[in-house]
DNA sequence: ATTTGACACTTGTCTATACAAGTAATATAA
DNA sequence: TTATATTACTTGTATAGACAAGTGTCAAAT
């Protein structure tokens, strides 16, 4: 049973994108939208904070909830995505080679900061295209105690739906660096990079909900074909919460 | 008076950032840090909840409130942030060279998306260095009607400050996107750039918290000092708020 | 020894109520 | 006409209470 909240969410979220509720114009006040849906203000104000985090609606003191316009910032790659559903939103042909899938041990790069138990891992590394061309290529270090039966076949698919779907792992959340750094030969032969040397590195470090470190990927990205879409709220400066 | 809520995060905040709660350890439970700072469980609730965005606890139903360890992870560039913020958290000798100040119009690539109805701005182009290195140049196209006495002296501080501090602007959200683009020869010159002509590019949209349109910003990076740093939470599936 | 069940904890959801504070329009007083 | 209250909305904060659901422990039954 999910929460009454997430439903509500959801709905509005739905009328929002099919326009019933318009981009610029107000929602319905919170005691208006408790009666609809029959629920107690506070959850119709979870609700509200659901959408506002998504940077679907600007909440106004005293006004109500503007509905934002958001229909231009395609993807935000703030969330933790796959390159799967990436595919399905976009309507692309995707295809996936593996260049390698191997057991391997967690890099000391991370096994130095991270006091893991046991570094053995999976090691993969994918070569994603759309449409022909090369576009990224992704190397996964997986613990392989989360992993034990791991194959070829799954990694040809979708990882993420395979750690949640099949072995339930309850992914929650990552940290992400990026930076632009040189490739090297293989590298460059595979992105078939021309004018330049520099790739676009997105490292990340996954955890499940029980905050157990759980993957690392590195992520190799063509920098022409390169896109990070962001939406950033200004955290309250009298608080503090900023790091 | 600020809310009690943001006031138990900031403290919180504070005693892990201290020690006083460690990385791993889990933090006292609801019930007992409402008895700690005599308010209600919802209101701890909502601090924790400030916590859990920021990425400094994980809760875990039925276990408890997990510290999470985010040391290593400097600065996250998510938030909405400034040179200048960026410059006292980091210890590093910063300056600020004006290239230009000007009266322009916002681009037609903005005023064609937004319906902006008037487009008068004021253009600011910032070379930032570190260390005597240049790092990345700043160019700031502003709307004139917030900014009327803008001057050449505030430029070469902080905009950010004269807007929220000077002004009272109440700056509240932004989009932004990053890609790598060639640069024009003018560019290289100015960040030195060597083996290569690519520079990192970052455009922000600035919003204010009446989500008026306020402030475009595109910014040119040294590829080679850009570090960008997220913190990503996984939405929830079943609610379908991931866009 | 192993399983089962009860129990005491934890966080998650939801309600009903109250008051504070910002916004906007309208009526009132100068 | 112009300012000033009044009023009726809006969202923001905070409380107290209730029950659901996940976790871990420990005792009792198998």
């Amino acid at each position: 049973m999910t929460a009454k909240y997430l439903q509500i969410a959801a709905d509005l979220t739905n009328k929002i994108k099919h326009g019933q509720y318009k981009a610029g114009k107000l929602l319905p006040s919170e005691p208006v939208l408790s009666e609809l849906y029959r629920v107690s203000r506070e959850t119709t104000r979870k609700a509200l904070a659901e959408l506002m985090s998504a940077g679907l609606i600007q909440k106004l003191k005293g006004k109500g909830s503007i509905v934002l316009d958001r229909t231009r910032f395609a993807f935000p790659v703030s969330n933790i995505e796959t390159f799967d559903e990436l595919n399905k939103q976009e309507q692309m042909h995707a295809t996936t080679e593996i260049l390698h899938f191997s057991d391997t041990k967690m890099p000391s790069s991370i096994t130095d900061q991270l006091d893991i138990t046991d570094p053995t891992a999976i090691f993969v590394e994918r070569l994603r295209s759309i449409n022909h061309e090369p576009i990224v290529i992704d190397q996964d270090y997986i613990l392989k105690k989360y992993v034990p039966h791991l194959t070829i076949e799954q990694a040809q698919k979708s990882l993420y739906s395979y750690f949640e779907r099949d072995l339930g792992l309850e992914i929650d959340y990552a940290t992400k660096t990026i930076t632009v750094e040189p490739a090297d030969k293989k590298v460059i032969q595979s992105l078939q990079l021309e004018d330049t040397n520099l790739v676009v590195v997105v490292r990340s470090l996954t955890y499940l909900k029980d905050t157990s470190f759980f993957q690392y990927t590195v992520s190799l990205h063509r920098p022409d074909k390169f896109k990070f879409v962001d939406f950033a709220r200004r955290k309250a400066q009298h608080g503090r919460i900023i790091l």
